[in-house]
DNA sequence: GTCTATAGATTGATAGAC
DNA sequence: GTCTATCAATCTATAGAC
């Protein structure tokens, strides 16, 4: 039972509240605290400081989440029903954490996007990435690429969009929607 | 050529920065400044303060938005590609504010969902009050009206979602693609 | 590498003159 | 109603002892 070292949980701690309260809102202090790790350990092992940590998260945050998603679109044969358990599990998940943890690095994209490029840029690889994985899964079962690309695009929109009103209403259905409709969706650009 | 007054003045800059740089980031002295009003006339105003504020300004800029969107949509007779133009007309507006403008209280959303519940429950009336106005104007051509909600639903979804990866990317793709998947799911509901 | 102390700027909010 | 001055708290970042 040893704890993780110190530069990995002022990460994950990092991780865990810039994706339930957003950049701006996260101080560094509140970071090393929740972390239980001393306050100059941040500046030692991220001399960028309070950027270069959100950087680093962004990019570590965002390729496990975009791993897990696609772990769980594995985990059911059928595409369609794989959609909509993926979006079902999400639900389950939000509703699990009283509706805190959704997307990693949704929060801090809008925050940043018109006021640090640099991070702004770090959000752009991620979806950049998800897109391409997405469109890698749909592209077993959609021929055309240019389709599968544009239903990978639409399911990460409409999952994004409906974190933002399951968030808001603190209910999972927007998100048991967006499955279904994403699931019609594909249905459709499959015959 | 009369300058509004100095309430409305604060009102109008906040909405512009709360959208452009979220609730957090923004400074009641900055909106001071920025809109020609001395500091303590924000107090005089809004004496709830800096969330009083945003509480106002998310429920009038997110009734106005809500409008101007259904407005877009009746401009052009045939559902199908009035949503596609919708979707476009919202790609140019943002390129046009260097993808500055996007959705009014989509960033205060994710901001405060887990950190404070009367803006938190502020965005969910407005979300609330947009899949109502969609579920009307679908329901024009999609008797059923179960189906008519999950498209109203979806299209606010997809909507926010690409306006996500659209400022992130800097690029106006996402909103063109929503648009194209968002009227193809329409076409599937109305046969 | 760990940890404390503190600088320097900025925040939301208040008081009070006019 | 307008405007200035200022408080107390908080923020990121740095310096330096151990």
């Amino acid at each position: 039972m040893t704890l993780p070292d110190t530069r990995t949980r002022i990460q994950d701690t990092a991780a865990t509240l810039f994706r339930r309260n957003g950049y701006a809102s996260t101080g560094l202090k509140r970071i090393a605290a929740e972390s239980s790790a001393p306050f100059g350990s941040i500046y030692h092992f991220f001399p960028g400081g309070k950027q270069q940590l959100a950087e680093e998260t962004i990019r570590t945050a965002g390729r496990e989440y975009g791993r897990l998603v696609l772990a769980l679109l594995e985990s059911v044969p059928d595409p369609l029903e794989s959609i909509e358990h993926a979006f079902a599990t999400a639900a389950e998940n939000l509703a699990a954490t009283d509706y805190a943890d959704a997307c990693p690095i949704a929060t801090v994209a809008l925050e940043v996007a018109s006021t640090n490029d640099p991070l702004r840029l770090a959000t752009a690889r991620v979806f950049d990435e998800w897109v391409q994985a997405g469109t890698d899964w749909f592209g077993r079962w959609v021929p055309d690429a240019e389709s599968a690309r544009s239903l990978a695009y639409t399911m990460i929109m409409v999952l994004e969009g409906a974190f933002i009103l399951a968030r808001a209403a603190r209910a999972p259905d927007p998100l048991l929607v967006a499955g279904h409709s994403m699931s019609q969706l594909a249905r459709a650009a499959m015959d």
